[in-house]
DNA sequence: ATTTTACTATACGCTTGCGTATAGTAGATA
DNA sequence: TATCTACTATACGCAAGCGTATAGTAAAAT
């Protein structure tokens, strides 16, 4: 019945918080012992979760490359319908589950760190494919298909932090527009 | 005749070397004493020129603010003609001179720094201001106006960290494609 | 020729973060 | 009840970066 006196900190606990802070700060702000205090205790408990701080880091950027993009290509209901449907379906989910939130400081992070790089690039390339898959079965082809693909990607990879604070009745608007605009031929 | 022993560098040197630094690896890389090794001598010059590191952050982000908007929103060349012709203008620019060579790091130091949040957001908006004009002047409005501004700005912005390294023919033939649809009506 | 301006080197004290060592403790297992 | 597992606190040494102090020197201005 004794109150235990050390507090138990759980593996996820300390992968959730760096990713918070990751979100805010970017990785340099993910720092050991900062963790630590965040998380009221001594760092010492860290070393017995990750070998080091590079190691909490690598994991943290598997979970991203899972948690943001596997959800969106691997998901069935994204696989099936009508192109039109699908990419409507795709538009809103990236921007209704905030699937982006973390590029601004995952792409930063790839800039200077090989190992970042390496992951965001099949991230990236994963998802032009399966982009591309949706725009090739409405019919288009070639360099017209390549357009349409990278201007959707590159626009949803970048609208969450672009304009992410819009009002969501005018969001929605907008998006309506905008899938017109890129199906149409 | 004596060979000086003493290296001078300045100050525009020193904002320089820090701009490199910034593109390749983000505010965090861009350290005093870093630099001053880089450059070969001792860091008490920095002293001189900037007040303190936070000084120098400050002129970086009014360069960049400066150098790589003004640029274009106050060129001449691009505030006359028809309106197709100043966007594919602007289109060129954007891409040839490598203008959004510093997007990533600036938006993820604002990310995490109001100082650089301000500027960014100043800038942010200029950009938007000159393209709805241009959209304006093609005879969009409304809502229909609000997505082309949105849509044109969010891409040129991160074109270049997105698809950057494809081969400059194919960049070309791609940007007309884009032109295309982005304009009509 | 002397002074001022525009720098430079060397050296110091302070803080933050890293990884490691040592010595616990609470709860589950044997 | 003893032991093992999964943690925790405290403490240490090291490196890197900041800003400051002190003492130069080369070139330009007077």
């Amino acid at each position: 019945m004794a109150i235990s006196k050390t507090k138990r900190i759980s593996k996820a606990q300390w992968l959730d918080t760096a990713l918070a802070v990751l979100e805010t700060e970017g990785v340099e702000g993910v720092r050991v012992e900062r963790l630590a205090r965040q998380l009221g205790i001594a760092k010492s408990g860290f070393y017995w979760h990750f070998k080091d701080r590079q190691d909490l880091l690598k994991q943290m950027l598997d979970y991203w490359a899972h948690e943001y993009t596997a959800v969106v290509t691997e998901n069935p209901e994204l696989n099936q319908g009508n192109p039109k449907q699908r990419l409507e379906q795709t538009m809103r989910m990236i921007q209704e589950y905030g699937l982006t939130k973390l590029e601004v400081v995952v792409r930063a992070w790839a800039q200077s760190d090989p190992m970042a790089a390496k992951v965001l690039n099949k991230v990236y390339k994963m998802r032009l494919d399966f982009l591309r898959e949706i725009f090739k079965d409405m019919g288009f082809r070639g360099d017209e298909l390549e357009m349409r693909t990278q201007l959707f990607a590159c626009y949803h990879t970048w609208e969450y932090c672009m304009y992410g604070k819009q009002p969501k009745a005018k969001k929605d608007k907008l998006l309506k527009l905008r899938h017109a605009l890129l199906t149409r031929k």
